[in-house]
DNA sequence: GATGAATGAGTGTTCATTCAT
DNA sequence: CATGAATGAACACTCATTCAT
């Protein structure tokens, strides 16, 4: 889920509201600012209501009621249930690029960036717990979503970590499987110390493994 | 899901039919031989079928049908849907230490037992690729399996870290981060290299990770 | 279920179909005009169903069968199969009271009423035969319904012969034990010659009744 | 349920434990002694299930496990759920009959005997008090013998009270009317201060009962 | 006679989706 | 746009009964 260097958001991602809004790509584009309200309301309930319940669990009576709409109402905005969950992920995996990103960007050199990056991803899954719940699910009930998401997040990571070999930052024969490894870590030390507990802090995870990233668990 | 060195089989583990039946832990034993062989069919059963269309468009009667038995004799064996998806998580993550564990042990040292370890756990997930959607789902079905599942794989692993640490065969410092970083590389390397797609060996997999775990990636 | 003298009918009780409606206060509440009409079909069609076929051979899909509208409407209007049945207990017990009480309370003393009560319940009971199958199986499928029923009758059986003693009109001594022992005659007559045959008229029945509460059975 | 003065035991019924199994006429004769200890096990179980949950939620298992026998032993004994139901009702029935016809019949006239009716079959009932939930629940489950059971016992309440008729003992003109009466006021009184409530002894409703019987509530 | 595994018909309940108002 | 009543497909689970051992 984390997002690297160089990195650049587009205009929609550093706004507040409307950003999700037009994530919504599954949604139906409402004409008036009315509309823009409800279709919102629905996404943040949708985000509440999967989080607490599981996909399977939720209900769009669920849903409306926590948005304070009319049950009929959900599908002016979204075609299904199935749609609303696409919007979400999609929503979801845009919050953490856009939290991460900036603070990747800023890192001195990529072997830093990416202890950033590990760093503030845990923090910020602390804060959104519901995370987890929401984007590991598509696994199950969109899978095309799931794929794309982690497909798209090990391409970047293998990106970067070319031109950091390119620029002599890292060894030079890094590749897509590095990129996989590194994205594998970070989900399960943000499942583990982002969301189960908090007993060690993001900074000490971050610096253990910025560690064993760098130059291993041989013994020097 | 990838199991370490040291680790020593009990008895029950090495054995091939009977032992899937008494890991179902969830089941009712079944009092006769012909009972055996019917609990054995169902549970066979159950995992094509919640691998094939996940835990919720899985059905009883898919799994009966698969079985061959009768929708009621489900209920002879296990109380609840849930209650043989939780048989058969622990039954599939006993598979997985089982098949795993002696590979691992007999290793000349971790580095190379790490390496091992993850070559034969891609090679696992290649022949039984349900086991993601198994096992995973089980963070939504049955959070306690889920949990339990990953919580006793990383403590697995960061004992055999420690203990190779007192030998000198990894880093003095190597801890729980380490092994769940260990664990989540493992995890969606498998997912990527032993369920999406074969388009890169295993072995070659296990070389490259073997190579960063070893010496990580900073540039030499 | 008979009713006494002197009760006041609330306003509630003497409307026809809202009556009945409000009387399922088990159900859930219809915002609009053709959600009462479904409820009160519903309604309607369950005492059908539970009277002809029982609370158990009973089904939903046959009470809207019969109602005339979709399976799904039914949880609309009630939340299960034992909500329908207390509202329907409670509906039957008032529209017996309700048609009682008003030819109770026109009775010039006591034994008239009680003579009156029978009279009337029994002609009630010969136009629904469906009465006893509901509200005896109480006993059985909702027990708090059956008891209420019978307690609170009972109540008013023995306030209205106390009130009666200090008028002078029956016996100082009556208490509960008499309210009991009438309202048993009373369910029993009206079975045997309400429901299980019509040998014998509801005149005669209470006449006859109405002397042996009067004055007894010993010989003069 | 109460019986009445003159009645005759027939020598099946005042015999122990052979009785119930010999009422048992829906069941089938077991040939040897163990079969008769086996089937009166089933048939107390029965008793004990029954009561306690009811007809239908009552089930062969329920009662083959109470009895400490096999699921399959059941159907040794019985045809059917309904058979051993029917084969219960009449044991019970015959039960409640053997217990009080004695005491009727001591009685010197027959307002005693209606007294003394009244009076030991609350104080059976209260050793009993599955009786209720046995017996009444026949009016659903096999309204054959629930009919039986009362045509029959008020039958018997007419025949007495007729034969009392030309002795003297009560009014000339009673009737299938009073029998009714009175047999719908002992089961009321039964439930209420036999099965629900000991608050009032039994000899006190007997004697209240007694005395409404002999000379009515009218004021003197 | 006794055992208990196997059978399968039957039904209450949920809920995504549609549509008349 | 908003509303909420109406729809009906889908499924887990129960249990009386049968029968091979």
């Amino acid at each position: 889920m984390p997002v690297e260097r160089g990195e650049r958001a587009t205009p929609a991602q550093v706004q507040g509201h409307d950003r999700a809004v037009s994530a919504a790509g599954e949604g139906k584009a409402p004409r008036t600012e009315r509309g823009r309200r409800t279709m919102r309301a629905i996404l943040d309930a949708a985000a509440l209501e999967f989080g607490e319940r599981g996909f399977h669990e939720a209900s769009i009576s669920g849903i409306t009621r926590r948005a304070g709409v009319a049950l009929g109402s959900f599908y002016t905005y979204f075609d299904s249930k199935d749609a609303v969950f696409r919007a979400l992920v999609r929503d979801m995996s845009d919050q953490v690029r856009d939290h991460v990103a900036p603070l990747i960007r800023a890192a001195p050199d990529q072997l830093a960036a990416e202890r950033a990056g590990l760093l503030h991803f845990i923090e910020f899954v602390r804060g959104h717990k519901e995370l987890y719940r929401i984007i590991d699910e598509a696994e199950f009930v969109d899978p095309e979503s799931f794929r794309l998401h982690y497909a798209t997040t090990a391409e970047r990571i293998a990106k970067r970590l070319q031109a950091a070999a390119t620029r002599g930052e890292v060894r030079g024969d890094v590749s897509e499987v590095h990129a996989w490894a590194i994205m594998g870590m970070n989900v399960f030390l943000g499942l583990r110390y982002g969301v189960w507990s908090e007993d060690v802090s993001p900074e000490a995870v971050a610096e253990t493994i910025g560690d064993m990233l760098a130059t291993g668990i041989a013994p020097r």
